[in-house]
DNA sequence: TCGCGCG
DNA sequence: TCGCGCG
């Protein structure tokens, strides 16, 4: 089964393959060189490639001419100002855990959630007309999926949908270049670094000295435990950029810690059983502020991102025990609470961390 | 082996099934369609298509949409065929001169006839649709200028177009240039003129006083009776070139003589079931020589053509009374002779006559 | 309504 | 310099 093209395994192969020679390369390429980086035969390549286009994994920049990211950022997300009230949200807000959906929003789903952002309050049929469809028939599964999970909410009188939640008006400051997308060919990745950009992680750490420890995950994912780096002068400034990222169970910061307890009953426990979803949002954290380390300057940029169970800041912890069925349904927060038979923890210790569950085109900025 | 494509052979079987495709259909025909008359696969069928499309064989007259034909004739051909055999022929044939219109027909003009001819009579958006196009100001256009120099009529009640006059059967001087390709709609072809390409014809006489007299073929193939000129001194020079021609029972030369008595028990009793070969040969005739008429010069040239039951030359007959299954493989005489269950004939009183059967892949020059 | 033939 | 992914 592993020689299938149809095997979403030998796609995701392809798929991890083409990434990296597009990151190894860091400059589009044309589809014949990747032909010869990933040595598999045009057509299947193809395939796979015009597939991740349809996901906003690349973009063609010329016939035959592939690059990483996509291809029109600033035509979906217009500039907004920047908002600094979610970092101010207390890290323990119920509300910010319960928001998680059980999985990512769809490409559609991001288009509307961008859409009402962009707009205002619109009624279904124009949102439908302005992402280029025809009826309300075309959004309304996806608008009362998105309800339902307290995305959106629709006033009764006017029949407007609107994102709900004040802190989701999102803000941009502008677009920033980042030059390097790196791609998670782990399941658990280190990264230390000043200048990153992340495409789809999981269970990340981002950061100096952090902690992953993640159970449960047959064989291949045998705990991981990482010399915990004493807090010190040694950390330098961090400046993070990630644009059109999924992140699931991500630290970003210092001294964090993250327990992922996943009972491996059914296979992939630990991972979204649904196709990563186009997502977005922005975040910038910039300066810890009243952190000890007055120097340490981290400086992220967080933009078209989905993130899930990740965390961002200094010193924080996370646990998550998911039980079988965790993020395994398409369901809303309100969805799987019922369905969660194992507690779920995270907590951010760290006086200017942020802490982010599933906080979809949001920006945090910590002061 | 014969499955191969590389095979030259298999690649002329599929030629000629798609211009017996095409011929049937006797209208533009989609791909699709065509992989299903020609059961092949559609890759391979399009490498032949296109590359009959070079050859100037089919045309695309939509995308997709395949048609008989150079698409552009004059584009690439403007030379006006020089007749000289028309005006030394005899005035007692009336039909031929009110026949020709002044000038070529536009490709579409001839499309326009072929399609009326093979068709019946029609309404001008059918006939537009059956040309792969789509309003009847398309065709109106042509088809009153057709119309008017009385190639076609217009029934005043039913809107419906057709060819005028039964004696168009057989000939349309109209359309004839040098080099350009006639392709035969009808049973029966009689041309006289000095320069000719041919492809795929079948119970066609090329020359001068020829004589077909074809039975049995339903309703549609009344016999045609041709009056017998009586050889003489105003047979001119004649110069033919055929390439990648498919030609059933075809005669070339002078005063010939054609019988064809098809017993009508099966459908296409008259055409050959399975799929012609492809055969190419080339012939050239010159100077018929001992003939009497020694300033009757008659230069053939024939290349990739198929031929079955082809006389060339002068004052041949052929009487051909083929049964049921007559013609049904793409065998020679040799492999026919055995299965014939009715006389065959075919006989070459001409001196300086060259007679062919089945000669695929020959050479035929006669002294 | 994708046209695709392509080496 | 053909872009081709195509079911």
């Amino acid at each position: 089964m592993a020689e299938s093209p149809a095997n979403p395994g030998a796609g995701g192969q392809l798929e991890q393959k083409i990434v990296q020679a597009l990151t190894k390369a860091g400059c589009p390429m044309r589809t014949a060189l990747l032909v010869k980086e990933c040595q598999v035969p045009k057509q299947e390549l193809n395939r796979v490639l015009y597939r991740m286009q349809k996901e906003s994994i690349v973009y063609l920049t010329a016939p035959a001419t592939w690059c990483l990211g996509r291809g029109d950022p600033g035509s979906l997300l217009p500039i907004e100002p920047a908002q600094p009230s979610i970092a101010q949200r207390p890290p323990q807000d119920p509300a910010a855990a319960s928001e998680s959906p059980g999985r990512p929003l769809s490409s559609l789903q991001d288009r509307i959630y961008r859409f009402l952002k962009a707009n205002g309050p619109c009624k279904a049929l124009h949102i439908a007309k302005g992402l280029g469809m025809k009826t309300a028939k075309d959004v309304n599964p996806d608008l009362y999926k998105m309800g339902s999970s307290h995305l959106l909410s629709c006033d009764e009188k006017s029949k407007q949908w609107r994102v709900s939640g004040a802190e989701d008006s999102g803000r941009r400051n502008g677009e920033i270049q980042s030059a390097t997308i790196i791609y998670q060919q782990n399941p658990i990745n280190m990264i230390s670094q000043s200048q990153i950009s992340i495409v789809n992680s999981e269970a990340t750490q981002i950061g100096h000295g952090n902690v992953i420890v993640r159970c449960g995950e047959k064989g291949a994912m045998t705990p991981l435990h990482v010399p915990p780096v004493a807090p010190g002068d040694g950390w330098g400034p961090q400046s993070i950029y990630m644009e059109r990222s999924m992140l699931q169970r991500v630290q970003m910061g210092h001294s964090n810690e993250m327990n992922l307890l996943c009972v491996p009953v059914e296979g992939p426990a630990c991972r979204p059983s649904g196709s990563p979803p186009e997502a977005s949002f922005e975040a910038q954290m910039l300066e810890p502020g009243p952190h000890p380390k007055g120097d340490m300057v981290q400086k992220i940029h967080i933009k078209s991102c989905h993130l899930e169970d990740a965390v961002i800041g200094d010193s924080n912890k996370m646990t998550l025990i998911p039980g079988t069925a965790s993020h395994s349904g398409a369901a809303g927060p309100s969805d799987d609470s019922g369905r969660e038979p194992e507690p779920r923890q995270e907590q951010n210790d760290a006086a200017c961390g942020a802490q982010l569950r599933l906080d979809l085109h949001g920006e945090i900025r910590t002061p």
